[in-house]
This record gives C-alpha cells, structure tokens and sequence, in this order.
DNA sequence: TCTCCCAGCGTTAACGTTAACGTCGATCCC
DNA sequence: GGGATCGACGTTAACGTTAACGCTGGGAGA
C-alpha cells in the first residue's frame, strides 16, 4: 500500500483526468494564458466549476517563488487617520489582484519587526510600512532582499525603496506659524511621550522652531498614552499646569483637541477668548462644528491611493518616483484669533 | 544540463548539507519537535541564522494542507466601531501565531465573497466574518468544507460555524423602552438604507416595535450614505422633514448622533429641549461632553477579544459554544430628558 | 511537393517543506 | 546475554502548481 497522505480535495490533476488532458493544459485553462485553444478553455473552465475545483495559492506562490499578497503595518487603526490611508490603498490593491496581510503595531519597532518576519515567510510581493524608521535588522534585510516596500505617511530622501507621505516638520512649522502670528506666546503641545510616534514628534520639532523664531516662551509639553481619543485629549488638558498660563494648546489630533477643548469648556475656560485650541488632520469632526477647530488637513486617502499606484507601478517594474511628497492645506478654524 | 528553475534563497536543503545532517534533521530542529538531540538542534539553528535562511510558509501550508492564516472581514474601518473588534482579535490571534488577511466590503456580499475566494484560495486556518448573512454561495461553501468560521457583531442561532457578538433587535428595543418611557412619541431615525447595513436593520426593527407598543406613530426613516461620520450625520439631520415636528432622533451610531445635534443647534433647536437626540455605540466621544449623548454601549473590544479566544479553542480542536451573545449597557446621557 | 513554422498540447522537473515509515546503535530488564 | 525498547536520525513520497522544453500535425510559402 502506498504510504502517502490523502486529501479529499480536488486539484488540477483531477480536472485533467476528468477532462482527458493533460494537467498543464488546465493550469493554462485556468490562468488564461495561450496555448489553449478556446473550445477546450471553455470546456476546461466549465468542468473545473463543476467539480468545485479551487485554485491553491500556496501552491502557485511555491511554484513561481513569490505571491499576491502584500503586507501592511499600521501604528493603529483607532483613528481615522489611518483607516482613512488603508482605505484608500486597499481598493487600489484590491482591484490588481492582491490580497491584503495587515497588522497594527501601536508603534513598536518591535512588533513591527515581528510581524513583518511572519509576512515575509509567505514571500509577499511587496510590504506596506508606515513611518521611514523601523527595526535596522529588518531594514538591512528588506534592502537586502530588494523587496519592493512602501513606506507611507512619513516622507524621507533615503527610503527604503519608495515613500508617499507629508512632511511633518513642515505641517507643524506651518501650523504653528499661522497661530504664532496671531499674537500667541505661551504654546503648549499634547501629545504621546517622546520617541513614541516619530511623526509627531517631527511636528512637534516644527512647532518649537516656530515659536523660537518669534520669541515666544519655550513650548510646554505633556504626554499622554492610550490612543488618541477624545478621553485622552481631555485628559492631556488636565494635566496641564494652568498656573503656567498657558494661551494656545496643540494637540496631536482633531479628535484630542475636541476632548480637550471640552475639558478647558468644563474648567471655565472659553475658546477661544481665554484659551486657543489647535488640532492636526482636519478630520471631519471639526467640519460639523459650529467652531471648527484650527488644524490642517493632511491628504490621507490621497496618499493611500498614490502611495498603491506608485507601489503598483514599480511592481510591473516600472521606475515611479521614489519619493512623493504631499501638501497639507491649512484650515483657519475659529479655536484660535488674532490677540 | 538540467533544465529547472534556481533560485538564490537558500533552504533546509541548504542548511541541511551545511551541517551535515538530513534536511528532515533540520526541519525538527527549526519547527522545535522532538526527534533531535539539543546539540543538534542548537547547532543546526545558529547555523541555519547564520546562513540567513528563512522558512517558506507557502512551502510549508502547502505540505501540511492549511495555514497560519486568519481571514477577516469586516464593513468598514471608518468609525471606530470595527477598528475595536479588530484590535480586541488581532492581539489574541498574534500571540497563537497567526496572521490577518483582511479586507473591508463596505457592507457588499459580493465583495465579501470575492474576498472569500481569494483568500480561501490559501487555504486559511479559519475566516473571520461580520454579521450573520452572506452570499449564499459562500455560505453553502463554507458549510460543507467545514472551515472554522467565526461571525462576529451579531448573533443568529444557525451560524455557519460559531459566532460572538450582540443582539441588535434588543439593543434597539431597550434604547428605545427607554426613550418611550420618557414620554417621547415622534421618533425618527437617521441611518443607513434599508437591507445595506443589516444589523442597523434589526435595531430600526427594535426601535418600531417599542414605540408601537406605546402607540407612538411610526418611526420616521432617513437614509443617508458614504460612512458613518459625523457629516452625514448632519447631513441626514438635515434631510428630516422638521414640519413633521419629531420629538426625539436615533443616529446610526454616535459620532453622527454628534454631527446631527450640531445641525439641530445650528438649526435653532435646543437639545433635549426641543428635540431628543439619541447614538449607539457608547464611543468614546459621548463621555467628553459636556452634555453626554443617550446611547448603548456595546461591547466591541470584548467581542473582538472573545470571538478570538473562542476561534482559537475550535482550532485547538475543543468544542465551545456556538452562540455566544454578549451584554450591552444603557447609557442614559442627558440628550432625552422626562417630557 | 517539400520544408518550415506554429498552434495546441504533453512530459518532466522543479518550488521548499512535512508525514510516514525505516534504520541503527545503545540501554534495559529478566 | 538476547530480545525488547527507545532515542536520534535518514529516506521516500507526497502537497498542488508552474517553467521549460518536447512533440505532432496541418497549413503556408517556395
């Protein structure tokens, strides 16, 4: 007796024994590439429905060495920011036939290394990071490989392969010279501890510069962890040192702003005659408002929809730009005025 | 010559014949089974990291006939309501070892279903699904290859397989009991259109029957479309036929429960003096008001986190129980009031 | 009419890994 | 001391698919 295993499922060969032809004249049936005449690919094709014939990628990835799948990592999912990105990547992926592998790292280099060695065993056919910093091993090893990698939100004039984002320093610099020229002096920033989200902290580097740059007093700062909800942005807010007297707060995002401004609310303050509020994203909470809040809106479908049809693009081996960098577009609000 | 294929990566093969051992020694030392002395194994996996070999999980899910993969699918990652599903499993699935393909169908069957073809096509661990109706295709296929399948954010007592999540005909009923008892009697409801989201469905359900029971008129219904978020929800306040004098308005969920009582107030209504305002959910936004939103919290984060546990133990081989319907809580809020 | 080409199909050997079974000493026990 | 047992490894044959190349018959061109 034969010692091998046995799977109930049916595969290529079956079809083809099925069919009286060979296997490889099914495999071609199924692709759809020539070498078939049109009457037996139909014929083929129908049969293979028929018996519930399904196709094993895992196979197909073994045979030609690589795969559809593409690997994402996002910091996190909880807010919009980049569900928003990952939205606009997805359809664009979707439609060319790839398949999605996706983790959220809550901003561990760590974890992100991790994951991405898992995803690598599958040979993906491309990763998707966020953020130009990551693990040096596994940097050393995707340039190594020469794996097609798309680093998104962060832009850097040495990626890895190619990058779709904003520059942070940039929006900050931006956004604090809009409030720094309405007479603002005394800033202060809520957002996650140092070292924690690269990006915002780049922001948070434009902000200082800012700010020194007409004087005002140093830029005081205070960390909060566990999301960037609304919770957290009211929490931030009472952290602060109101003896310091401050007269503006930068917050990490909209929706932290939000709660912040509605913990300055409930402690008597009011925006913005006692108090300035800024956010970052131009999320479509500050819309709604009857005070938007100052922010700057940053392009996020826009860069999952670029950052995959440039990614797209250097797949079927063309050269894209490898580094594309998107404008922000400063929105005035009323959280802040001229003093 | 031979005629094959070469490829430069290098494998237990590879490291086999580095180490002087058969390949069959290498895989029981890389994989941890027993068959090999320490010293061995010690030996073969310095030497295999040295080399820089890295396992094929495609090579792999193919000889053993399944993977380490995990399907999910989900709506939408636009408001925070899946965003805490998928962080609650991901975590869990992790740490057992596997990983996500995922996608979002916007509330699509036949997107769900192609995803399902495609990634049922590498032949994963177990697919993740939301709600309770497929396309029947799908269904039926599921059904008969004995896949793992966990459906999540709603129960039914026929899953295909298991399922961890909420009773929405409740959830509506007790919302709107609550509301009713207040003494409204012109409710209206802005969501999304009948048979897209179908959940929403069986709390709009829900809400009909609780106030026919008081002999309020009919529920007022507005359809609006393109997400969950706080413009639509203005938006869909704005569709409300206000000659029609409702006394109390039921959103979708709450971050547009938020957007509409901002078009109320913009519109010259005061909250809950003039009209009630009522979300779902219980996000995290309702709780920083100063005026917090009458809603139901549901459990997200700990369907996530059970549906994976329980996923996780049909792996293993256990049998836990199919149907598992998790506790939602009123949250009375201030945006209804005694009338 | 003969050659050449090509459409249409088949044969063989990978791709990298694991399951199943075989082998061979060394230890153990009566 | 001889058979049973077991630990540590090896051999072989899958897993399902595709790349590379081989074969064949019929029609076009000379």
């Amino acid at each position: 007796m034969p010692r091998g295993r046995s799977t109930d499922t049916i595969g290529i060969n079956d079809v083809a024994r099925a069919a009286g032809v060979s296997l490889m004249t099914v495999s071609r049936s199924i692709r759809g590439v020539d070498g078939v005449s049109d009457a037996t690919r139909q014929r083929i094709v129908r049969l293979a429905r028929e018996m519930g014939y399904f196709p094993n990628s895992a196979a197909r990835a073994l045979a030609v060495t690589n795969s559809t799948l593409i690997g994402i990592s996002l910091p996190t999912l909880l807010n919009d920011v980049f569900a928003d990105v990952l939205s606009g990547m997805r359809r664009t992926l979707d439609r060319a036939g790839y398949s999605s592998v996706m983790d959220t790292s809550d901003y561990d280099p760590a974890r992100e290394r991790e994951w991405a060695e898992r995803t690598l065993a599958w040979r993906p056919a491309a990763l998707i990071l966020t953020g130009t910093t990551h693990d040096p091993a596994l940097r050393a090893r995707l340039l190594r490989e020469r794996l097609p990698v798309l680093e998104i939100w962060d832009v850097t004039d040495d990626p890895i392969d190619i990058c779709v984002g904003i520059d942070h320093l940039d929006a900050g610099l931006t956004l604090a010279r809009h409030v720094a020229a309405l007479g603002y002096r005394r800033p202060a920033w809520v957002g996650a501890p140092p070292g924690l989200d690269l990006r915002a902290d780049q922001r948070f580097r434009g902000l200082v510069r800012a700010f020194r740059d007409v004087g005002a007093r140093e830029v005081r700062r205070v960390s909060v962890t566990g999301g960037n909800s609304f919770v957290a942005g009211a929490g931030g807010f009472g952290q602060l040192d109101l003896r310091d007297r401050p007269d503006v707060v930068f917050f990490l995002t909209d929706n932290m702003a939000f709660g912040g401004m509605m913990a300055a609310q409930k402690a008597g303050l009011s925006v913005p005659d006692d108090i300035g509020i800024v956010g970052f994203n131009g999320l479509d909470l500050t819309t709604v408002l009857p005070r938007p809040i100052t922010t700057i809106r940053t392009p996020r479908r826009q860069i999952g929809v670029t950052g995959a049809k440039t990614l797209l693009a250097r797949l079927n081996g063309l050269h894209p730009d490898a580094v594309t960098r998107l404008p922000c577009e400063l929105m005035p609000g009323a959280t802040v005025r001229m003093r």
